[in-house]
DNA sequence: ATGGCGATTATGTATATACATATTGAAACG
DNA sequence: CGTTTCAATATGTATATACATAATCGCCAT
């Protein structure tokens, strides 16, 4: 939680808010380098003039927010800075599509229930030989194609996708509201539209394009693997940031 | 703040974490489906045999944490699910480049001092105008070019730049050396080279680059506005991700 | 009906208090 | 001299209580 997610979602005139803002000002500035002892909530209760449990939360939330380190009987310090992490916000295509207030509509270009390659397993990091679902569709963002996807499904993790056609919907938002996800690894680079993605994405061959895979695992078992391809001009990523600590 | 740090950061002992925990178990799992209205704070009271400010600090931390939303004389909800939420490591350029075993060099290609532009004042997103230094720099990786980074510095937010060289080391590790940041946001994309971008990168014109804005704040202040671009085939981001709200 | 008004209700914030827990520093002891 | 013990201290959690605030419901007058 960064300290401007405390402050919108706090409302900013509270007190505990007040002391919160103040203390994170003071850090922020550098008037308070890394491993300074901040005031003890004792100290800070006379100088706001208020209770304890008041201090304790604005201290407890600053804890949270990584921004200090609390210390039974040695104090309250200020961390050393942290390494940058960010919290990236990855929206299902179809919301992403309804926000621009253009029509989504998506389509099914081709469907193989296989035996798993060596190309299938290393992608999906398998160890074992399985039957995989590979899935190739396009998404829609009016007329215009906004997205190509490419999917393999693990049929070993999510057996009920065999019996399903993905005629109607996606499979992202299906494997959403079948298999909860525990962790997932993205890696997104910036490529040239060969000619097969140039034709889905109906833009010129050679043309730069933005690739998003996903490797999604759930207890320890892959679930899916999936690369989305957008037109350069149709996608940008965004991402809130917060120090956070590594 | 996501749920999982919530639970590092409070010990997993205490009640209301219990509460918070058995109440995120429910919402995760599905069995309270978003619109649903968790019970009162006075029935989980009396449900968890406890004191309503307990309660209350278990729900208004699954309030920060995106899960619920609370509305007085109603009563708490279950958020729709917003968007999935990563935790995105951003290393260090020079970092990057040594952990692929290759030299690393900086180099200085302008520096200006100047009254902030109408443009410059949109980057930072400053409300007044006032003096920034901007910078245009390149990052190798053993010889090749691997980065090269444009970037706007908010003197008014950092004074001590003013006097900076910036000739041996980079402004990156500069700042964050010296500006605690708050929060950042980024936007990541995909380009075509322009002229100027391909001889930097020593690419050719119009060839896919990824390219990373970064916007950094402290205690509310724009520090810093930057600008990367990659080619494309000297650059993955990676990022693990979690489940979350928000 | 309908528009305003007060009562009701759930949450938001703050208080004083209490006891638990972890850690430190110093005194007591072998 | 080293070790154990104990008291002091700051934070961690929980309680009961109080009043503020926002939203909703129903009543009443128009």
């Amino acid at each position: 939680m960064s300290i401007s997610e405390i402050a919108a979602v706090e409302g900013v005139g509270s007190l505990h808010q007040r002391i919160l803002s103040d203390i994170s000002e003071k850090i922020m500035s550098g008037a308070w380098a890394p491993g300074f002892r901040i005031p003890f909530e004792h100290e800070l209760t006379a100088e706001y003039n208020c209770s304890r449990m008041t201090v304790n939360k604005a201290l407890s939330q600053l804890a949270k927010a990584g921004l200090i380190e609390r210390r039974r009987r040695s104090g309250s310090f200020v961390r050393q800075p942290q390494s940058q992490a960010a919290v990236l916000e990855i929206h299902d295509i179809r919301i992403e599509v309804e926000a621009l207030g253009l029509a989504y509509r998506y389509e099914l270009i081709a469907r193989q229930k296989r035996r798993s390659s060596a190309e299938d397993r290393a992608l999906l990091e398998l160890g074992a030989a399985g039957q995989v679902l590979a899935l190739e569709c396009r998404h829609f963002a009016g007329k215009r194609p906004f997205a190509h996807e490419q999917r393999l499904i693990n049929l070993a993790a999510v057996a009920e996708a065999a019996e399903e056609e993905f005629l109607d919907i996606a499979p992202g938002p299906w494997l959403i509201g079948r298999v909860p996800w525990s962790e997932a690894e993205h890696r997104i680079r910036a490529v040239a539209a060969d000619r097969h993605i140039a034709e889905a994405l109906d833009i010129a061959t050679g043309a730069p394009c933005l690739v998003v895979e996903r490797r999604t695992w759930s207890a320890e078992h892959p679930v899916t693997q999936v690369r989305f391809t957008y037109a350069a001009e149709s996608h940008t990523l965004v991402a809130r940031f917060r120090p956070s600590q590594g």
